[in-house]
DNA sequence: ATCCTTTTTTGTCTAGGACAGTGATAGAAT
DNA sequence: ATTCTATCACTGTCCTAGACAAAAAAGGAT
């Protein structure tokens, strides 16, 4: 497989490239070479970085720690062997506040996960597809597809999967949840509330608006989904422009808390006040701390008591 | 709308998010400030840049003015009334070699463009069901999805439509295609050829793949798609693990030429020489000059007679 | 253990300078 | 007039090296 016959230049990488592929910055990039003394990238002519495939991939096995909970400064002079070692051993620093799983459906969890492993689609697809008739979407959703999700995103920190099949994953369950959606049936058009769904410019992840959306449409809640990555600004035009009550958005962990805080700060203070601004997905608790008028909703089964919240105060209307 | 008290502080943006809201880097909003001496920041305390809303919604225009074929030395002085009036007026410097649309087909991408001009999403996605139904899938989308999805793409860059209307745009219409494709029956688990679609991690549009996936399903290929947005090196994995035979990628044209030509030829560098390479959408054409081993596929037409020419060449085995 | 204070760690920001690739423009040749 | 070519302006990205604030860790007191 490795047609790399000697002699050939082995491929390098500008320092904008390894930005887009490592999501490492290229000022992060810089102070990390002037400070631990890695990357040691070479130099083109023009004297630009050049960074070799090895050391691009080694950057992204310290994301990948990173993420998990490690501290740069501790990891980034480790040899790749020392890294290999620290990946699958410790640090699940959180054992995720999962929703009681009822019967046997953390087995399915697991066969899911296994059949992401063995990149087995046709597998997955099928097993989801079963699932979701016998559980009722409801139950499919909260106590199936987000544990799965949460688990192939940690399957991937530890290097037990690769990228690719992480998108081949979020793929074949994109179509799964979008077939869900499909089926249920549309809310009156006067439904309420109507409901905003989308993530920031930064948050690329999409399924848990899926999920959420299944789970509002079910509802009876009017959604309206602008996919990921909308500016702040065209959200907050598009609120207006639908008369929309709530925003829903969705955060991965890759989201960094800081970035978190600044984003939902920025839209709230750009919305209405009797616009609710809800915050779903891993990285939501932690954005949201002491900021006013955001909820924070960790949980997907929140969603159901947050509506009928929302319909008890609206109900005198 | 504008809850704007008199006295309130109004919202300033770090140089951080003026560049997530408008695409453009942190080096180029530095030195536009240095050459044209637009756009001109307030500093905070810490002598940082602080944007006032006003000069990145400024920003934004100009943005779009440049994707429409202006130069930024020419506009990114100009007053805000200025750049107002070169919004409509100039400029389509290419009428795309559109694919012949047969009946009243032209009438029907219009009709889709104003529902998305009112944002009217349930016409829109009524209009094009019974359209699908109708025309047949092949039709469908060659004829009538690719140019709205232009036509669309081209309303935003003259400031016809809001961001959060082509969000909107490319929800319904990613609904209906992922429909589209379910429907199709699943081809043999040894169908020929094996096809990889995906995008480079610069290119976030989706659409097209899912065009090129409805046709190549059609066709009855294996398709495999990872979504957009993965990187060469775990493309490069997942065709040598999933023993694939055609790698298809779709371009927008808002990635450029010199990128998309950089990134082909990386990702040709790294695949066995019997893997094809096929790029299509509107920034493949221009990219791919000068490059061998690598097929460019402008019009989606064409996918049918490239499938069947790779037939024909691997009907010896 | 819990809470408060100090110290390290870490990512981002700043300032100008340099340069290469693209596009415009002017002059020459057809 | 048109086409070709050489020159020049334009423009985005990368460079260095220093400063600083927010977050995390460590130390110390209750």
């Amino acid at each position: 497989m490795h047609h790399d016959p000697a002699g050939m230049a082995p491929v390098l990488y500008s320092i904008a490239a390894v930005e887009r592929d490592t999501g490492l910055s290229k000022d992060t990039l810089r102070v990390w070479e002037r400070r631990y003394g890695f990357p040691r990238p070479e130099r083109d002519a023009a004297g630009d970085r050049c960074y070799p495939a090895d050391q691009v991939e080694r950057l992204r096995t310290i994301r990948r720690l990173m993420d998990a909970g490690h501290r740069p400064g501790r990891i980034v002079g480790l040899a790749p062997q020392e890294l290999q070692n620290l990946g699958g051993a410790e640090s699940p620093p959180e054992p995720p506040a999962m929703v009681p799983a009822p019967e046997g459906v953390a087995e399915q969890v697991l066969e899911g996960l296994r059949a992401v492993e063995q990149h087995d689609m046709y597998a997955l697809r099928h097993m989801l597809g079963q699932a979701a008739l016998r559980m009722g979407l409801v139950r499919f959703v909260t106590t199936l597809v987000a544990p799965l999700t949460t688990a192939v995103g940690e399957a991937w920190v530890q290097g037990r999967i690769q990228v690719y099949e992480e998108h081949l994953y979020t793929e074949c369950m994109t179509g799964v949840l979008r077939n869900a959606i499909a089926a249920v049936p549309a809310p009156a058009p006067d439904a309420a509330p109507r409901v905003l769904l989308t993530t920031l410019p930064q948050e690329a992840h999409g399924l848990g608006l899926l999920m959420a959306q299944a789970l509002l449409a079910l509802e009876g809640c009017h959604c309206l989904s602008l996919g990921p990555q909308t500016p702040i600004a065209d959200i907050v035009r598009a609120v207006q422009a639908e008369r929309t009550d709530i925003v829903a958005l969705s955060f991965s962990s890759v989201m960094g808390p800081q970035a978190v805080h600044a984003g939902l700060k920025t839209l709230r203070a750009q919305l209405a006040p009797k616009v609710q601004v809800w915050a779903g997905g891993r990285g939501a608790a932690q954005g949201v701390r002491g900021l006013a008028g955001v909820r924070a909703l960790p949980v997907l089964g929140e969603l159901h008591s947050e509506v009928a919240r929302w319909r008890a105060q609206h109900a005198a209307a």
